[in-house]
DNA sequence: ACCGTCTGGTTGACATGGGAACCAAGTGCC
DNA sequence: GGCACTTGGTTCCCATGTCAACCAGACGGT
């Protein structure tokens, strides 16, 4: 194996930066979504995405695909926030394999009043202090990951 | 309650972009520093920095800094990579409260295997494709975010 | 209708992370 | 010296995430 191509100083910094920014960022963002509302990032994610569904009701199978999360991983997340009230699970009429999640009443008062404050945290932390290129220049980086990584899973 | 400012379309793309990155490069990373080396994520950063570390050994506290884990996480993931031969501990002799951590052997051969491929990672999904500017951009980017977090938490 | 296969979900075992209680060793102050 | 307070670490308990095994209902070919 040939010599590796360390990183240099500007690469570095940069990349540096990145795993700062991520880890600074959902630190706190978790941190004031659990204080506020007692809830994790991860609940709020469902509670969004149902929120924004027709009827506040997705298939278990699509809220998953929308999160990107192991299906095991839902079934206990859902679970959970069943026991604590926020979304309720039916069997599917169509096929009965399948369930249905609903947000409930509560669970639709409670990200009703995270939501905005989340959204505050975003621009108090990132959006605010960005200029009009930076947050081009974020979807543009963005994207080449996205592609090169799509690229990566397609050639196995 | 004023009506929240919500994030208008261009917002929502630099931020959504944010995050999908953010998901994608770890799960990426992750996965193949699992699967080449048997490594989690935690142990590569507790590997690397005791590798840079004179000796290779650190206190306990100093790596807790370093990494920002809460104690009980260090203390937790030290044990496990303990028993699997990565690293050793010892009571330090200048404070006899306190512990030193050093790499072994093993941890030393895996950390080199690591580290190249791992850069190698980084670079085939992000450094090699971005342009000056835009690591340029990512610096400032980060360094707005961690100036205004620092602000956060001197006010209280 | 019957059987192999696929799909949607659940379960159990285990690795990991956070928080509070706890313990032992330093430090400061009288 | 003695005593309160701090500091460095460990431990326990619980929430969360992953993986593999499992189960029931759909589906396709015969």
């Amino acid at each position: 194996m040939t010599e590796p191509r360390w990183l240099d100083e500007r690469e570095q910094r940069a990349w540096r930066s990145l795993m700062k920014m991520q880890d600074g960022l959902s630190e706190f963002l978790e941190r004031h979504l659990r204080n506020r509302c007692g809830l994790s990032g991860a609940d709020y994610q469902v509670l969004a995405h149902l929120s924004e569904a027709p009827e506040g009701r997705l298939r278990s199978f699509e809220l998953g695909r929308l999160l990107h999360w192991e299906k095991s991983r839902l079934s206990q997340h859902l679970g959970r926030m069943q026991n604590r009230g926020l979304v309720s699970r039916e069997r599917c009429l169509a096929d009965q394999r399948g369930a249905v999640v609903a947000i409930t009443p509560r669970g639709s008062d409670l990200i009703k009043i995270a939501a905005p404050q989340h959204v505050a945290d975003v621009r108090d932390v990132l959006i605010d202090h960005l200029t009009a290129t930076e947050m081009a220049m974020l979807v543009t980086i963005g994207d080449k990951v996205a592609e090169r990584l799509a690229a990566l899973e397609h050639e196995h």
